[in-house]
DNA sequence: TTTTTTATGTAACTTATGTTACCATTATTT
DNA sequence: AAATAATGGTAACATAAGTTACATAAAAAA
């Protein structure tokens, strides 16, 4: 595990912290579609992004579902780290996009190594603050967007953390995803297919301008 | 200032973190309306909320806005502190929703203090948390929310962070906070006053159903 | 192969929200 | 007092998005 750590933590970690990872951290490789946190669910780890990419939705009591946006190689879960450190449940889903490789650090050491590592306290602080960026880009794409936006935006989304501009989706999982209906989805893909920037097959989607 | 400080924030701190505040915090007093922050700002130094409400807009490029939610006495802009740590320019911006009074601490404090007091570090961190469930309240609000039920949200938070059920707005500033037009919000408004909810009068609502 | 299920396309209609226009009332300025 | 600006009410219409219904085609199952 240390070399994958290595390369991509060694740029913000100390070797003594890259240690103290690979000795306490619970590698975990997980497939595609898998689920890592469900709502309510009390957080006992938080994970390190190794590889692959991660989809964070959102639900309201009703069911009512919303992807909020995707985590990459780098990132980890800051909905996680609040939740550890306040004892909390997790307010979000998160589903693996992809087959992803993580490393779970136990919240005892999370906080353990807040007082004793200046790069971690850094790390843990950059996290919030890049979440709490993301989350204000979702704002603004559920508030300021209208829906061939919101649709278009989503699918380069999808296209980037998939490094592939074909993405294998139903219209029904995109609906779902943005929290609207089918038929919808269906009507705004083919216009965006009109105009040139996508191509529509059965089960996949591919983009022309990204 | 000491007396004020222990008042909110003694169960907090302990005392030698108090008596720091107190010597190199400064104090402010500002009127309702008045800005605090502007999006693009660079942050020098961070807010701790003593009395009254701020409110938090956000902004995008083509000049729309949006209320994201109401600050109280005891919390703290995390935003602010993102911006501190990372160097980075406010995404937000902040207005005095009230007369308000706070104490602005220096970032290099900040930042020492993260190493130095344990109950320091858990602020900043539950301050992050608390911001973020907020942050994903303002989603819910906008992306599972009818207009309707969305402004008469709006209303009872606006009574509470001002501790009265009469609020003095005009519906064009309202329309303004909640991102559509005047028009919309004057009829859903009077939808509301015909179910009994609230009661209408120039320049102020009465909320009869807190 | 035949049947069934899943994915997609599309028309027709409803509803929520946004827009334009105009009027009446109240407050402010001249 | 007269003129002007700000505020709120409301009609009429435009548009985006949600809903229902049904048809076709591809894939999967029987």
């Amino acid at each position: 595990m240390i070399e994958e750590l290595k390369f991509n933590y060694g740029y913000l970690f100390e070797d003594e912290l890259l240690d103290e990872i690979n000795t306490v951290g619970v590698y975990r490789e997980v497939p595609e579609g898998s689920k890592l946190i469900e709502i309510g669910d009390y957080i006992k780890s938080m994970p390190l992004l190794i590889s692959g990419a991660i989809k964070i939705m959102r639900e309201d009591d009703k069911g009512d579902e919303l992807i909020l946006y995707f985590l990459e190689r780098g990132d980890t879960c800051a909905m996680t780290l609040a939740c550890c450190i306040g004892d909390a449940k997790s307010e979000i889903r998160a589903v693996a996009e992809t087959d992803a490789k993580l490393v779970m650090i136990p919240v005892k050491k999370m906080n353990e190594w807040m007082g004793k590592y200046k790069s971690w306290q850094n790390f843990i602080l950059t996290s919030y603050h890049d979440r709490m960026t993301e989350l204000l880009e979702a704002i603004d794409t559920i508030a300021f967007l209208k829906m061939d936006q919101r649709l278009f935006k989503y699918l380069r989304d999808k296209a980037m953390v998939n490094h592939d501009d074909v993405i294998n989706v139903t219209h029904q999982e995109i609906s779902h995803d943005m929290h609207t209906s089918r038929v919808v989805i269906s009507r705004l893909l083919k216009t965006l297919e009109l105009e040139g920037k996508i191509e529509l097959h059965r089960n996949h989607i591919k983009i022309l301008q990204l």
